[in-house]
DNA sequence: AATAAAGGTACGCGAATCGCGAACAATTTT
DNA sequence: AAAATTGTTCGCGATTCGCGTACCTTTATT
């Protein structure tokens, strides 16, 4: 499973083996080891791929088929940041006023 | 990492290391390695176990620390609904825009 | 077109580490 | 206090890791 996800991931990025490789500083045949099956990386090493593909480890060990976790802010059941500040509940449920506003006047120019 | 994650989760659960290691079909002293740092789980074992302690495999990993992921909005790197409706890219900006001029006007008013 | 460079595949080898069983200590149950 | 359950550690054989190397294919350069 993981292998046809990291050959999937790779290729969509249009990234080679060597650039990975490098990027976890591990052999271009370590590498390709695992995109063929003839490999399994190490714990860390599939922490650091799901890094570098901008993914999560449970979407490359095919516990989830969603690339990217798809957050309803509304149920708000996780913590947000910008430029690194967290962002207080109560500026969620502007954001969320905000959106639904926009979208209301939106729907009217129609 | 994954060590720390697990024992902390199991005593949680107040779970014995046979029942854990019934569960995966593995012995005892292969789940309590994991535990003790002694031997490293395979990618199966760590899927299987994240199942089984309703969790993800990014907590075990340690991928993310906190219970709830934090996000930094600004990277994009994640799916957003509001209402169970896509947010778009552009909206994304206009939230992030929305937050910075609110955190300088708040600025200012001190 | 010929050559060089880069990308991809396959495999042998030594080293690392896996999973298991066993032995024993610690704790809980009866 | 004896028995049962739980937790810890370790040696062993077997597996498999990561690397280097060799080789083929594709792309870039001249």
């Amino acid at each position: 499973m993981i292998s046809k996800r990291l050959s999937e991931l790779r290729k969509k990025k249009q990234w080679s083996l060597q650039y990975i490789a490098d990027q976890l500083n591990i052999a271009k045949s370590t590498y390709a080891g695992y995109e063929s099956g003839y490999r399994q990386p190490s714990l860390e090493a599939v922490k650091e791929l799901a890094v570098l593909f901008g993914t999560t480890t449970d979407y490359l060990l095919g516990v989830t088929d969603k690339e990217q976790p798809t957050i309803e802010l509304t149920h708000l059941t996780f913590h947000m940041t910008i430029d690194g500040e967290p962002v207080t509940e109560d500026e969620i449920i502007q954001l969320i006023a905000f959106i639904r506003t926009k979208r209301e006047l939106e729907k009217h120019k129609k």
